[in-house]
DNA sequence: CGCTCTTGGGTAAACGTTTTCCCAGATGCT
DNA sequence: AGCATCTGGGAAAACGTTTACCCAAGAGCG
């Protein structure tokens, strides 16, 4: 064959060699115009040029650029599960930071799977992907084999599992956990409860971990039956779920947690829902304290505390790591700072 | 310049090149193969080529691809605001519909504004997209000019602005709107009102529209003060700060309505937190219907009635659609089924 | 005036595919 | 046996860029 059946130019399609012609000078001039190659134009030919590009509306087809170059302008997110609204607003974050970046995103579910992610990895080495930013990553063999060839990999939230020297972008999950147990033993005190999601995901272990720690060391130890979770992905539903061994067939005073911690706002509803069908009033029989701060908390939650994490500042966060390894650079982790939104608080219980 | 700096070679990329050598094969036949074309090649030489292929984990590079077809696997989604839940479901929903279709998804988050969208369109056709799927197009100048040359646009949610014969994903608003309506007069009867978004949206303006005409024809003609919205963007708050002008200040049996239809639940949260203040009880004193039915309502909002679409549903139908624009046919709409869920609701008011 | 630098810009190779020809050998038919 | 047809597979062009070279003309300098 010669040519495909339709190509760029019939289908309307403007070329480099279409400018270079309408501006009388060499494809290799109109490349480094736009490019902006310094020194090797006058100023006149640059402004034909560039009057040529705008009246013709040019714009380099990526393919052949990334082509050339060995490497795309694309950035592939590949996020845990797009259905958690905190992921959902990183992602929009990461998008409109990129694009001022001038580089374009490519979303992913992995659902949290690692043959899934695995796949995904394998195909953004084939879009050449300029960097890949691991919304919550699940540990699979491709990821580590990635990583010894120092693939450029940005983690997000969850940690690299097995290599904490990789890219990081999130908050410190540790010491949030323990300012919610702060939080919670100064206001309502003991006896407390958490309830959580899978600990696969290192943001989830660390603030429960962070959370046991600063109770114990304050006098409060929490037993197995105190920190209890449930199957499935779904965080209202392990909420739901999870709850029922804490609060069904308890009474105030006897072993019912005065304070629940729940690791995330979603788990909170889960068992919110729960405490209100066993007539349970929440905040001031049970305080619940989440995480993410979700935007609807303030309009349908004014029970919940929550941990609000800058979700906007991850955007730059990620364009900066990916800068970084662009560069070469040793990548420093990235903290945010992060906040407890107290609400519907009740006095002090001494 | 021979060669760029770093090659897919020297970088470890495997490219058909190594495949056909370690295959004893010509590129060609390695190529074919590939993409499965028969007849071509013996069924040894097939074998032979396909374990060449998974020794050496070999991918196809997208961007010589694409150069070569002269168009990518990418179909790009132009998202009017992510931060809308109701969006990102159908956003990931999408994604998984296309990824099963061998495509890979670009997001972009317009934020319902014309210049960005614009920005967007144009860079996606660098990208040499299959298709461009608009989740909630705003009317610009060259989203009409892409419809004149008959580019790969599908239209989700919303209608394309001007031009209702092309491809469009989504339910059937009005009629949803008028179920809404006799929902709410069979319910708690009148009088009614409406709480909306910005009707630059053809759904929200479709569901308004469709509401009024069966509240009129059952004899409860809606004014101008019984239809309210407010500025901005946010949907909590406009709902907030729209439903002030419809609840506060009156009292039941005087002009305050016994039923509101908010166009989307995060509007119905803002009425909610409204009336929570103002001392009117949910659902008891005033009925609330939203719209999306987000997966929240169940959990924190079983006050809240809400119409439901069937947003998983909508990445087959997109990916449906784009089949249809690639094969050059006339898309047919694709209208999907909803459903009102009904919660909380009290008895009839005759 | 002869020499070296700079400035401005053109030529052409290469990136990794896909696919059109082209061709050699085997097979089928009269 | 002679011819046409089929089968399996290779050579090479083309997709649209970027950029290493090359080169001509002027500038600066003794």
């Amino acid at each position: 064959m010669r040519r495909p059946a339709t190509t760029a130019a019939a289908r309307g399609a403007v070329t480099i060699a279409r400018v270079a012609q309408r501006a009388g000078v060499s494809i290799a001039t109109v490349s480094r115009i736009v490019n902006g190659v310094e020194n090797k134009a006058s100023a006149a030919t640059v402004a034909r040029v560039r009057r040529a590009v705008d009246e013709l509306g040019y714009r380099p087809i990526s393919a052949a650029r990334s082509l050339r170059e060995n490497r795309s302008r694309l950035v592939a997110l590949l996020a845990a599960n797009l259905a958690n609204p905190a992921m959902a607003a990183i992602a929009a974050a990461a998008e409109t930071a990129l694009r001022e970046a001038g580089l374009t995103m490519i979303l992913c579910d992995t659902h949290d799977r690692a043959d899934l992610q695995d796949e995904y990895l394998l195909q953004m080495r084939a879009q050449m992907a300029r960097a890949t930013v691991l919304l919550g990553a699940v540990d699979s063999p491709r990821l580590q084999s990635m990583r010894r060839d120092a693939e450029p990999l940005i983690f997000v939230n969850r940690v690299c599992p097995g290599d904490t020297a990789a890219a990081f972008v999130g908050i410190d999950n540790r010491k949030a956990g323990a300012e919610i147990a702060d939080h919670l033993l100064d206001t309502v005190g003991s006896p407390l409860a958490v309830v959580h999601g899978a600990l696969t995901s290192s943001a989830t272990a660390a603030r429960v971990a962070g959370f046991r720690e600063r109770a114990a060391a304050r006098g409060v130890a929490l037993g197995d039956g105190d920190v209890v979770t449930a199957a499935g992905a779904d965080h209202l539903e392990i909420g739901y779920a999870a709850a029922a061994a804490l609060l069904d067939g308890t009474a105030a005073g006897e072993g019912r947690p005065r304070g629940v911690f729940c690791s995330s706002d979603l788990i909170a509803f889960g068992v919110h829902r729960r405490a209100r069908e066993a007539g349970i009033a929440v905040p001031e029989e049970v305080a619940l304290v989440g995480f993410d701060e979700s935007p609807l908390n303030a309009w349908i939650a004014p029970w919940l505390s929550s941990v609000e994490v800058p979700y906007a500042a991850f955007g730059t966060a990620i364009v900066a790591a990916a800068h970084d390894l662009m560069a070469e650079r040793q990548p420093a982790p990235r903290i945010l700072p992060h906040r407890l939104v107290v609400r519907g608080s009740t006095p002090v219980a001494t």
